[in-house]
DNA sequence: AGTCACTTTTGAAACGATTCACGATCCCCT
DNA sequence: AGGGGATCGTGAATCGTTTCAAAAGTGACT
């Protein structure tokens, strides 16, 4: 059992010093080539493995970044992170996760946390807006990037996805293959506003067309198939002829409801339009036409702008980018 | 802008020394309540944040764990990463995720990198036993635990679930509710070899009981609404009146296939168990019958193996622990 | 005043890498 | 032979903590 070994102990048996060793690890190029091979050889011989963590400290902080997200039970997200890792591995970063799981408290622990881990950057999917703890760490100097949320006035950057075009896109589809009665299923109503808001404007420009709110507590499958339950059981002229979920699982909830109830034909009777285009949505019961997010995009840029803001944290100038999102159609809204 | 605060900042405006700072942060009990009460009130008022990094680095690695896992996409693992998280928590530890993806390059990517982090230990869900790479790794002292494997023979911990009991168990439902000809949907073989054998063991207990093969290339929905595309176009006489699939993706897009399918009722003509129990079982077209997987135990036991480990290296003896399976029935499988 | 036991505080030495101002070599040219 | 320029290699200082032996302070008792 050899003790631990370090770059000393790499050195000691090369015959060079740690300086040389500590060049062939990061600029070889400084290095010539015999000694290169030499110190090479003697690092796969000892097992060196080199500590990061005494890296990053020297360093001033490293090559890693924090992300916090919503919920990992939710799809979007998943993926949404794992586009972030992706990313930010061009970049020759590391990401860590935490799930708030909707708590001000894990948020809070999660921010403490990265502080201490000196990350080089946030990427944060706010539970309630900007908190005051937020803007206090941008002032303290630490790159912050907000996900999909309309930041406009808060000094942090932020990337959205555009929920006004989205929710356009989604319900002037609907009208546009005949449908006139949607019905919008989602809530909490200001974490979907501007999906709202969009929908409505699709709406304003038909004589005819009717929009209606469906409440939900949560966004999750069972709380579409109670909205789909509750669709199916109306009085036939007072039905709606069409669904936009505001998001994929209340829309995937809704279309399992709908499908087994006696007499309603998906998309014949009711047309079904989802949001966020996660995977499941292409294989669902009637493949489901959906407002794709661009998640990889979302990701590029995010990471982009935090570690822009991570180079030249003096010439920074704070962006608010918003995503467009696209329609998807599927079998769910067919004629 | 003032520069970095440490504990040194802090101990100098405080006017004591860096290590009775140091001492309220981790002995607290050990300093008067007057100093106590000082340096607090100083480490508020500069804004101090303790830096991690150095504090690992002088402690010799961390309370970081590192965990692989197969595929984030699917629910079952990050359901399970979740839970790992929260266990390690509770003892005080962070955890640092990898997605392998299924790709050998980014398995051995992630070792590399959670080991200069140092971290304390790993928890890997391997994409095919135990490599020569992970075993090296132990030797060299590094705790690890590997999930879903019956690696009794290599000198690893190891967590699994009893896959032959679960298979079993949903055969033997599948067979005490009247079915006799079952389908097992799933592939490759030899990853899902102890469900199988599992599900023959039940077959035979019973007479004139088949079980035949349904192989995937992978365990997606989409995989199972192929196979259920499959098993609904068979001839009436011919064609299973069960499914067990070896996941619940699999089972899930079988039965959103079968649903759709003229003249077949599930669960009448057709019953289906999945096997993980992820949350959307419960929530699917017909409510899913499903095994059970113990998730937070395995969790719980997982990352108290690896600390274990990593706290009595010495007179720690390898586990291979085999957590029982249990049966959820639901609406799918009812006569 | 001196001793003893106990509680607090001190400050220099790690931890393992990176950095950087210098010194050492080597090669070519006049 | 000597000067000039590249090219390589050196090693002490440094990052911000924790640790720990020893010093200092505090009371109580003889």
């Amino acid at each position: 059992m050899t003790g631990p070994v370090g770059i000393r102990e790499v050195a000691a048996r090369a015959q060079v010093s740690v300086g040389t060793v500590s060049n062939v690890l990061n600029k070889p190029e400084l290095v010539s080539a015999r000694t290169l091979e030499l110190v090479q050889a003697t690092m796969d011989e000892l097992g060196f493995v080199r500590n990061d963590l005494a890296r990053q400290l020297r360093m001033g902080g490293g090559t890693t970044l924090g992300m916090i997200v919503l919920n990992v039970a939710n799809p979007f997200w998943a993926e949404l992170a794992h586009a972030c890792e992706a990313a930010a591995e061009t970049h020759g970063h590391t990401v860590i996760f935490g799930s708030s799981d909707q708590l001000d408290g894990r948020e809070d622990r999660y921010i403490d946390l990265f502080e201490e881990q000196r990350v080089r950057g946030m990427l944060i999917a706010p539970l309630d807006g900007a908190t005051e703890r937020m803007n206090r760490l941008t002032r303290r100097g630490m790159p912050l990037v907000l996900f999909d949320i309309h930041a406009a006035d808060g000094d942090v950057c932020s990337v959205a996805l555009d929920g006004d075009v989205g929710g356009y896109l989604a319900v002037k589809h609907l009208l546009d293959t005949g449908r006139r009665r949607v019905a919008f299923l989602g809530g909490p109503l200001h974490q979907v506003e501007d999906r709202w808001k969009g929908a409505l404007r699709a709406i304003d420009e038909v004589d005819g067309a009717t929009l209606t709110h469906f409440d939900t507590a949560d966004q999750t499958i069972a709380d579409g198939r109670a909205m789909g339950d509750l669709i199916a059981g109306l009085p036939g002229d007072s039905r709606p002829d069409a669904i936009f979920g505001a998001n994929d699982l209340l829309a995937l909830g809704a279309m399992q409801s709908l499908v087994l109830a006696d007499g309603v034909h998906v998309p014949r009777d009711i047309a079904i339009v989802g949001y966020d285009d996660i995977d499941y949505a292409a294989s669902a019961i009637v493949p489901l036409t959906t407002i794709h997010q661009p998640r990889e995009a979302l990701a590029t840029e995010a990471v982009r702008l935090v570690l822009d803001h991570a180079a030249n944290g003096g010439v920074h100038e704070h962006e608010h980018l918003l995503l467009p999102p696209r329609l998807i159609v599927r079998a769910s809204t067919a004629r």
